[in-house]
DNA sequence: GCTCTTGTTGTACGAACGTTCAACAAGCAT
DNA sequence: ATGCTTGTTGAACGTTCGTACAACAAGAGC
């Protein structure tokens, strides 16, 4: 308590005050809002998503928002882009870059590790599912994030059609691997949608069990091999 | 232009203003405002929930929203008893009166006709849709809705789970009726959700076809009976 | 130490928000 | 006609919203 801390003495040597705030690149700044925002998001739904309380979850004056982004709106379409497109982009990636290396990953292991990677802790979090279903009552509503969100599920369902579809072949069943891929990610969002407004009635586990169920029923064992 | 309007002569004949406003009884007028209120809701989202906009849709002035109903939450607790609970509580009420009288209803029969309801079109709906989606994201959020929500999802599910139950003991198949049945519901949540957020990528045709697929993986054919 | 650039602050503003309430009038009872 | 009940109105309030912008200061360059 009186012992002197390391700002007093410089404030007494050099007779300065403590910087009011520090100067950070745009891009440095830009993320810090967009993960505040995120935060925001997350906790309070789209309804906590306002200058004043972004802001204060950043720490910053409420001014630095328009000075960062053009708008709120703009820094929402950020917040989809970042948490959103980033990750299920970067699962897109892996399974291309999977499929490329035909070697090490026959089609059946390719297609069960993106089905994984769907309920993996990372992804399948409650955090992320408040986000999801935040944004998603907004896409419904936004012209811009209805276009990014078209050309993301386009992208995931196509790659993931693709995986199906190389399983098919190789074990010459016929799949519709388009409609199965699409009702695949219905359930996989379906069961993020339940475990979000009630998470008793199902277990990461348990819907991954469900995910491969769904894919088995058409193009044989996944799991055991 | 220069015709006489009906309104016209009566005010000439007994010098009378046409009234300004009609009186309705409580439960009528409350009815108008939550139709208002869940039409506000499918177009414009949860955004469009304000006392101003709902107002407008009705026709009626700015104080009577807070006359009829504790607060604006409350008539959003009203809306979705209205709107969904109510629709939902139907299905599950026909579901028990099938199964109750057993004799014109083969247990495949009246599981064939639950699964088909969630897809008829007066649930399946553009409208309806954007009202879920709406309330989805409030529920997570508000503690009154998610406790209305948890209610009738449990309801429902158990109904759809003894729907199952009865089919797969007729046919003496070991199914794990309530895992189905959350599995069910996450998927058809999750086509209405793709309908919803782009609808070129499943007719409710196509989704009904997939409700059918995930059933009949574990209980054998529903439809060709 | 000094200047300059520019990231940051914080106030100001109008609009929209939910809520309250005194005044009003529609329509039934008399 | 007249009075009474009460559903309805609309202004007013304080708050919060998104945005704009002049003033400020942190930190690099010299």
């Amino acid at each position: 308590m009186t012992q002197a801390q390391p700002e007093d003495a410089k404030r007494k040597r050099g007779a300065k005050k403590a910087p009011r705030f520090s100067r950070e690149q745009a891009d440095v700044r830009r993320s810090m809002l967009i993960e505040a925002a995120t935060r925001c998001l997350s906790v309070g739904g789209i309804g906590a998503f306002t200058i004043d309380r972004i802001c204060k979850e950043a720490g910053v004056s409420r001014g630095l928002i328009n000075h960062h982004f053009e708008s709120l709106d703009g820094l929402l379409v950020e917040v989809y882009k970042s948490s959103l497109y980033a990750s299920v982009n970067n699962q897109i990636d892996e399974a291309k870059r999977r499929r490329a290396e035909a070697s090490g990953w026959p089609p059946e292991a390719a297609l069960a590790a993106l089905v994984r990677s769907n309920f993996a802790p990372e992804y399948f979090s409650r955090e992320n599912l408040l986000i999801w279903l935040s944004l998603w009552g907004e896409i419904a509503v936004n012209a811009r994030l209805k276009a990014a969100h078209r050309e993301l599920y386009d992208a995931y369902r196509a790659e993931l059609a693709e995986d199906i579809a190389a399983v098919a072949v190789e074990r010459g069943r016929q799949v519709d691997a388009s409609a199965l891929a699409r009702n695949f990610i219905a359930l996989v969002d379906g069961l993020w949608l339940e475990w979000c407004l009630d998470e008793s009635v199902v277990t990461p586990q348990a819907a991954e069990a469900a995910g491969f169920e769904m894919l088995e029923a058409q193009v044989g064992p996944l799991r055991d091999s």
